[in-house]
DNA sequence: AGCACGCCGACT
DNA sequence: GTCGGCGTGCTC
């Protein structure tokens, strides 16, 4: 007797174990898509593994039926789906229905659903420039390892403007005349229209863009195009890590640093960064990881060998990296009084403003002040759901939560002892445009930030309006510092360099170093050359000093001691544990309950409450494990996660493999 | 996720 | 006496 392995689009905690009747032997591998019976309900789903033995004790239902048409999952990417589900210990289904459009499921249920092959139509690629020595040199190496179909790892560390997209361009062509395809994960798509718009540009109607804008429809119909062949590259976000490719030559992870491949606020958390690396072993895909600033767990990986580091050193056209100019606060503070503006900030404003130069401000926070004061009695409004303070937006004359997004009106009228005494502490986004508008009348600003750019298409318009002169300033948080590419930007200044270095998170200086490398290289990608100038009352924090000798392998070999010293990631693997619970003891009892069942061999930090103890009235509590290998953190979890017998309930438990955050 | 089972409050 | 509230437990 055969029997078969299923998983349900359903949040169960694992797959399930069916026989295989014998007229249907010859047709289930893994990747059908199949109906049985799971608890009292027929369900469909598919196969993820064929199998001989079955556990004894538990009656085995059949397989009732096979649907031979679309869609079918590869046999490899079930493998990938598998490879998920085990390595982030996720329940599988969860893990299915991530992977799969909603809508696609939701059709596949009205089991009659059929998807017809289209025909496949060549698509002519129009990419005319070529590399240039260094790109090449690059290129070469990946596109021998897509040749003879051996799986490999690149690193591709090219300083800011040293033109990686266009290696990105050339090494998806390669895969496309080889026949094969490509996959590219880029951090956020508004944020990154270049790449994005020179990708189907060149290879037009065989790219689908897979971003979190699109309609469920959009979506689904792309996810069909994908999985049948007729079209043949993907480039999104995050998910898109998801794409049913078949048959892939080439995954790239653009900025591959970045926090936003890691997802950690769902049941099933992943990083796409390293599922990227897994799911090009199991294609046989070459894996090109790129970077200014590469997470020192990936450049770790080249100098261990496991990766192939590949260095870009020189900007394109040979425009020299921008000159960064540091400013002490400290010994500015008495001739500049309150003003938020260093003299040598102000002077090349001028500068700039005078020759029609642009210029980008880099304040990491939203909002006027992120907090509010009552001068008279000290008090600070916070928010009732979650353990931080009240940020004061000027725009909308609000006090909101960051974390939960609540709204309060704002008065100086103090709720605490009634004198009309509360003001703004602080200064965010707001504040410095409305103190540039005061300072420099006249001057066209735009501000890029969370609230001006997340209604649909308000980024891209912003940025637009930037990219052809209708502002000669932009002032925005961490949204400026991407992968913003405008010609006339010379002048980039930092207001504040040390913000975030003092998140107690061991990734705050690797963070800091990263934001300030990044968006220092958004000045001078034109003809003219470029400034940048950093404020900060740090000037010896390790991530400052390294930005402002733009020097990676600095920064790099300064903190890379730090972590093995102290025994974190790179030179460990980590596993946090997270307990959300609405009665605080309840959390903080279970979270000690399975700490307890923690053997000594793994560093343990906590349990704790987490850095910010309660958001949207859930307390927070966490544990992080440290230890030499995954399968190591894999056993020591599952134990305790058993012995401490967890029936949901009150408390809600969370396990991220590789966090990429603590708080 | 569904859908059961199960043990306490207001109805014919 | 029974209809039904949604807490918790299981699905091969």
């Amino acid at each position: 007797m055969k029997y078969c392995r299923v998983i349900f689009p359903v949040s169960a905690p694992d797959s399930y174990t069916y026989a295989i009747p014998d007229h249907l032997s010859c047709e289930i591998f893994p990747g059908s898509r199949v109906r049985a019976e799971l608890g009292k309900k027929q369900s469909w789903g598919f196969v993820c593994s064929l199998t001989n033995e079955v556990h004894a004790n538990i009656s085995i239902k059949p397989i009732l039926d096979i649907f031979p048409a679309y869609p079918v999952l590869s046999d490899k990417f079930v493998d990938f789906i598998n490879w998920l589900a085990s390595y982030y210990m996720a329940r599988p289904g969860d893990v299915l229905r991530s992977v799969m459009p909603k809508l696609l499921l939701k059709r596949l249920e009205k089991e009659k659903w059929e998807f017809s092959k289209p025909e496949i139509n060549t698509v002519e690629i129009k990419l005319n420039d070529e590399l240039n020595t260094e790109q090449r040199d690059a290129a070469l190496p990946v596109k021998e390892s897509m040749q003879t179909r051996n799986h490999r790892v690149f690193l591709l560390q090219g300083v800011t403007g040293s033109g990686k997209s266009h290696v990105y361009y050339h090494l998806a062509k390669e895969a496309l005349c080889a026949g094969r395809t490509a996959l590219i994960l880029v951090p956020e798509i508004s944020l990154t229209p270049q790449t994005v718009k020179n990708f189907t540009s060149i290879f037009g109607e065989e790219v689908a863009v897979l971003h979190s804008g699109l309609t469920e429809k959009a979506r689904a119909l792309n996810w069909m195009k994908l999985l049948s062949g007729e079209k043949r590259i993907a480039v999104g976000v995050r998910s898109a890590i998801f794409a049913p490719l078949k048959n892939i030559g080439l995954i790239v992870v653009d900025e591959e640093h970045d926090g936003s491949y890691s997802q950690s606020e769902k049941q099933f958390c992943y990083q796409a960064r390293d599922a990227a690396v897994m799911r090009g072993m199991i294609e046989g895909a070459a894996v090109v990881l790129g970077s200014a600033t590469p997470s020192l767990e990936s450049r770790r990986n080249a100098d261990a060998g496991k990766y192939t580091l590949l260095k870009l050193n020189s900007r394109y056209s040979d425009r020299p990296l921008p000159k960064v100019h540091l400013v002490d606060l400290r010994k500015e503070r008495e001739a500049i009084g309150n003003s938020l503006f260093s003299r040598l900030l102000v002077e090349k404003m001028e500068d700039r403003f005078s020759k029609g130069e642009q210029i980008i401000l880099l304040k990491n926070r939203r909002g006027y002040a992120p907090f509010v004061q009552c001068s008279a009695c000290g008090f600070v409004p916070m928010c009732s759901r979650c353990s931080v303070s009240l940020t004061y937006h000027r725009g909308v004359e609000r006090l909101i939560c960051h974390y939960c997004d609540k709204r309060e009106r704002y008065s100086e009228k103090c709720t605490s002892c009634g004198a009309d005494a509360i003001y703004p502490a602080g200064a965010g986004v707001e504040r410095i445009q409305s103190d540039m508008e005061k300072r420099f009348p006249g001057i066209k600003l735009l501000r890029l930030d969370l609230d001006t750019g997340s209604k649909a298409g308000a980024t891209a318009e912003i940025l637009e309006d930037f990219r052809t002169g209708k502002a000669d300033v932009l002032i925005g948080t961490q949204m400026v510092s991407k992968g913003l590419d405008f010609q006339r930007v010379t002048l980039v200044g930092v207001l504040l360099a040390e913000t975030g270095l003092f998140l107690p998170d061991f990734r705050a200086q690797e963070r800091a170093f990263q934001l300030l490398t990044q968006v220092s290289g958004r000045s001078g990608r034109g003809e003219t050359p470029g400034e940048v100038v950093l404020q900060t009352y740090l000037p010896d924090e390790p991530a400052v000093v390294a930005a402002v000798a733009q020097d990676f392998e600095k920064f790099y070999n300064g903190e890379i001691k730090i972590r093995q010293a102290l025994k974190y990631p790179p030179f460990a693997r980590a596993v946090l544990i997270r307990f959300f619970s609405k009665a605080e003891e309840k959390g903080a009892e279970t979270a000690k309950r399975f700490a307890a069942n923690i053997p000594g061999s793994v560093i343990k930090l906590g349990p704790a409450p987490a850095p910010i103890a309660k958001v949207r009235g859930l307390f927070r509590h966490f544990i992080l494990i440290r230890g030499g290998s995954s399968q190591e953190l894999h056993d020591i979890v599952r134990k305790a996660y058993g012995a401490i017998n967890h029936k949901g309930g009150s408390v809600k438990i969370q396990i991220v493999f590789d966090p990429d955050s603590l708080l």
